[in-house]
DNA sequence: CCAAAGATGTAGCCTCAGCTACACTTGTCA
DNA sequence: TGACAAGTGTAGCTGAGGCTACATCTTTGG
């Protein structure tokens, strides 16, 4: 901080600026389904069965929290659950998780390509993949590819 | 999707689960204050001046939401402003907007020595930016300066 | 086979960050 | 100098995503 530099700042054009903040607003308010889809396909990928109690233990929320989620994943037409019968994906959830785990190998990677420590890496990866493009994400795969 | 690779899932031990999504939700609440206060130095480095209008007519959001969220920049000492009379920071404030400024500097030079084109980079920064690390920045640093 | 434990679901509350609508200041210029 | 436009502030609404408390269903072990 406090560099000798004078610190020559550019403001972007009022517009674009705009713009680019209304996306990424739009990104947050995604980014909690993403990190359920993703959840459920995992838990149903290795246990077999993806129940409320698990996902809220797994997200650190209450149950009560997880499961309105859940409402809202089945509103977005991504999952289906029947009372007391456990949570599945639909197809497009299948999809999203799917898009959303190698997004987030992706960008581990390249954290740990770029010289991120592993835990650093792993921590920092789900806050981040919500908001990689995928333009981003494609000169991620090409930069990893290269070496 | 669906590549001829047989997924190998490995899921993390359900505290470290919980205590990364916590993390990312913290970081969350905090990348508002940091983008206003980043734009009110912005905009007091070059205009000279920081009004509500500005502020919110840069972020894309009406009058009224800059204004609390302005509010919320007082209560947390980060800037002062007395009516009618435009947006100041506080000591506390200016160390955050220069720690923010650096931080997203280094997030886009990252992007672009990857290879991510400029216009994603400079778009995906808004967003990235406010779940980096120290660690991770640190790495990103190291990764500059050693080409 | 049924009682208790644990999981699930519902209700109601909170805060935050959006919005619109309306009221009030400020400053300018005819 | 005073009317009006532009900026500022306030009130009250929404939806999201947290929570706790309580009610109900399932499952399981004695």
């Amino acid at each position: 901080m406090t560099t000798g530099e004078p610190e020559r700042i550019e403001l972007p054009e009022e517009p674009t600026q705009a713009r680019r903040f209304g996306k990424t607003r739009t990104a947050q308010s995604t980014a909690l389904l993403e990190d359920y889809a993703e959840l459920i396909a995992d838990l149903l990928a290795t246990g077999g069965e993806a129940r409320p109690t698990d996902i809220a233990r797994r997200l650190g929320v209450s149950h009560a929290t997880a499961i309105k989620a859940i409402s809202r994943l089945k509103r977005e037409g991504l999952a289906t659950a029947r009372p007391y019968r456990g949570v599945f994906l639909t197809e497009a959830g299948e999809h999203l998780a799917a898009r959303v785990r190698l997004r987030h190998r992706l960008v581990v990677d390249l954290l740990l390509a770029v010289g991120v420590p592993r835990e650093a890496a792993e921590q920092d990866a789900e806050g981040l993949e919500h908001h990689v493009s995928d333009a981003t994400l494609a000169a991620f795969s090409r930069f990893l590819a290269g070496r």
